[in-house]
DNA sequence: ATGAAAGCGCTAACAC
DNA sequence: GTGTTAGCGCTTTCAT
């Protein structure tokens, strides 16, 4: 691990130095008010003189527990996983545990890959994006009985525990939400991905009740970019030249189609109304602003890391009684573009 | 046959199943080529069989490396960071690395409290942000001989290895691009952060060389968030209402000043021009379109990964002699707003 | 309150 | 090619 270095002092030259035994350094470390003050204080200077600094692997590898957490996310490019990473770090970090972060690039076998990567650096926990997961991941976190959180989707039958939203009732309440505007020539654009793809479903499902059918972009490969968008929405109106109103997967895609409609002239949201989702810095920021779906991804990443910590028994004294199913919510944010 | 074991399997019990010793199985695992095609496959099929997974904590203590690599960003909620953390995650996993990741929020002693943990952890390098550090944390490091990358800005003098850009060179280059579009009452609107301040003297120093001093709005404490950028303008019109151009230290900033001018009737770039930092994806997509700074932060931390996977002779061999400086550049990317 | 003994699960020499 | 012998640096019991 560390390249032949000047003199890397282990515990026992501590002990040595502050004339004491190494489980009482350990314990001075570990379990302070298990050791007299006045060798704490020995203890402690020993520390300072040596520049001593404890080797944690084989901390973990003695404690079998490493206070290391891992978390997939498909990819930090896309700053709603980056938000709830960053509430997730900080909220891990001011336990003592650090976050071990791997990607999966919306690859469910990729993640699987990183799942078991991650339980043999002995990870005591983790974070997975989304209820879909390779059939070998589910069974093996089951068996190991590993706290682990899923996030950023909904499900009655968690691996362990589950705090998000539900994607498939985004999709309905957006199709609700349009209908009851008066739109019934709708359109989709999205992206290939299962999230994604129970939000298309929300809004199938709900406007079928209507007996109205969707007109779906082909969905493009995440992450999305604007241009994905524009092109979305030209495929839109090619199938649907009548086309009253798109709901977009997500708000860059959102944004992508504001664009196109601005390059053919169609006045939003007069011609065609936009919705969103995630809503992102850019969906106020746009002209028109976009109405979006927001949901809070630094609190999602803060929730499920006190989630976490309780499965642990570290969490805050403030937080409540473990719930398998943790519902956030969502908030449909109109502006302009509708 | 065998019900699923609930105890966790060992390198020895694939041994004993295999028929072989530890090491080979050990061997199997680390140096295939060195163990017969046979014993190969027989480990292999035990390691099948009980579902084996190698404990890479006892791994990494016995053998002194890790393979994992620490990086400290300010936070994650900035894209421009998670983007580089995305390429740089992306580029080790590909190598068999693992990313550890701690948000410093902007402080360097809680950056030295990072390094310190992630030196514990036995980390087998480490990507800092920026090239200002604690005291104990440079010398530290360099007496380890710990491989290092810098990121995010410029330095003659490394701790091991510097792979960014020069903030002040892109505050100097605003100042110029403004300078020949024949402005003279300038502004700046930036954050409470090492870098920006930089950026700031930049600016400063190629206006003072003009004989022109900075309009500076009160730094904002990050992140920044648009409103700050709408403050600032409005704070500079107040020094300064005749204002010709402002350069905002990020685009979100920028999107704010942006926003003023139209609150307030200013014509954006005939009355006022406006610059930013980091081209997101909103500097093009709001309106009119922000002319920004572009720096690639995916590909920096790519580049950052590729630098440290070499120090530890990892590296793709694609990539050529390690070089302690290496500075990617920036390009002003020329948009509606000025 | 402190210490002695016994590993945690693996890899690195060095034999054979 | 494969096995034997020693640890890696720490945290547990369990005594004292």
């Amino acid at each position: 691990m560390n390249p032949p270095s000047p003199q890397i002092s282990r515990m026992e030259d501590v002990a040595r130095e502050a004339g004491v035994a190494r489980v009482t350094v350990s314990r001075a470390l570990s379990h302070p008010d298990k050791v007299s003050p006045a060798t704490r204080a020995a203890v402690r200077a020993a520390i300072e003189r040596l520049g001593y600094v404890p080797n944690l692997t084989a901390g973990s590898l003695a404690s079998k527990r490493s206070r290391i957490i891992g978390a997939i996310v498909p990819t930090l490019c896309n700053s709603w996983f980056a938000d709830a990473m960053d509430g997730l770090a900080e909220t891990l970090g001011a336990a003592g545990y650090q976050l071990m972060l791997g990607q999966s690039g919306y690859h469910i076998d990729q993640e699987a890959g990183l799942v078991e990567a991650f339980l043999g650096r002995k990870v005591d926990g983790l974070i997975l994006t989304g209820v879909v997961h390779a059939p070998s991941v589910r069974e093996r976190l089951r068996r190991n009985r590993l706290p682990v959180v899923e996030i950023w989707d909904m499900t009655d039958d968690p691996i362990d525990t589950v705090v998000g939203f539900s994607n498939l009732l985004i999709g309905e309440a957006v199709a609700g939400y349009l209908l009851q505007r008066g739109h019934r020539r709708i359109g989709f654009i999205g992206a290939n991905e299962i999230r994604s793809g129970k939000r298309a479903q929300g809004l199938r499902q709900r406007l079928q009740a209507e007996g109205i059918g969707v007109a779906e972009a082909t969905p493009v490969t995440p992450p999305s970019v604007i241009e994905d968008g524009a092109r979305g929405l030209a495929e839109l109106l090619a199938l649907e030249p009548q086309l009253q109103a798109v709901f977009c997967s997500n708000d860059t895609l959102g944004v992508g189609a504001l664009f196109e409609c601005r390059r053919r002239g169609l006045q939003v949201p007069q011609d065609i109304a936009v919705v969103g989702f995630s809503d992102l810095a850019i969906a106020a920021a746009c002209v028109p602003a976009l109405t979006t779906v927001q949901v809070n991804s630094r609190e999602l990443g803060r929730r499920a890391a006190l989630v976490l910590l309780q499965r642990l028994g570290s969490a805050p004294a403030e937080e409540a009684a473990p719930s398998r199913v943790i519902d956030l919510g969502f908030q449909i944010i109109e502006r302009e573009s509708t």
